[in-house]
DNA sequence: AATTTGTTGTTGCAAATTGCAAGAACAAAT
DNA sequence: ATTTGTTCTTGCAATTTGCAACAACAAATT
């Protein structure tokens, strides 16, 4: 890790992932079951594989990811959550709703629907889910 | 508003607060009944102050943060939360709960304590407070 | 065997952001 | 008149980001 601003648990945090795009990684492996490279590079939000390469190299650094060979292809990899990561979905799950709650463009869809009408549901069904693909 | 890079929620909410520092900003005011801008310059973390009054600009801008002439000083400013800043309030305690959890070097104080003992009743309580200061 | 495809990167470079230091504007207090 | 407090600006170097092209290498295809 680089060197921390402060004691602080906030600040410490986005010492890690307070930045435009290790969330959007984390939730790209959370909620769309993406795994690898190739799959994060053609979100939306198109993010630069320069700049995924480090976000994933630092992911992984921080324990949150852990970097396999795919058993389905061995030239490829797959990246899957540790608990550490699993347990990002908390504040996922409240940056979406915050997201959905104040932005007109941003439509709850299923799962902002769920998270609308019961989050802590929402969150323990989800967390419990990924808990039984930890790495 | 800058252009947004998707619809999704996530990543519109980090389009807004998703850098090292705003969160910090929040955070302060929030938990530490900081209002001004010196304030705010002297925490730990030593924000710079043109990063800083960008900052405080964007979440006035996104009607996160309210700034008024400070009652008991005509030559001052004070920044206070909107009711869409104190619904970051989950968000923040959440981050605190997962840097806590994973910082050796970030141990929990009174507030930590009581996250980890209920965390429900932390956010509860706490946005009933904020919403007695909401502007 | 040679070629193509898929996957995970690297590299170079311009643009934007950040961090740091100094100081400016202005009102209140002395 | 001077000092102090508060907010904000400016200049500049360092770092990070964004974009485009390309490289390495294994698997699949011909």
């Amino acid at each position: 890790m680089d060197k921390k601003r402060s004691d602080c648990p906030i600040s410490c945090s986005l010492d890690v992932f307070g930045d435009k795009w290790s969330l959007l990684i984390i939730r790209d492996i959370m909620l769309r079951s993406k795994v690898s490279y190739s799959e994060f590079l053609t979100s939306e939000e198109r993010i630069a594989s320069n700049i995924l390469v480090n976000r994933l190299g630092v992911l992984e650094a921080e324990n949150i990811v852990v970097k396999e060979i795919s058993p389905a292809n061995k030239s490829k990899f797959v990246y899957s959550l540790t608990q550490k990561g699993v347990d990002l979905l908390p504040i996922v799950i409240e940056i979406m709703d915050w997201g959905a709650k104040y932005n007109a463009n941003c439509p709850r869809k299923e799962l902002g629907k769920k998270i609308k009408k019961d989050k802590t549901a929402v969150i323990k069904d989800l967390s419990q889910l990924l808990k039984t693909k930890v790495r």
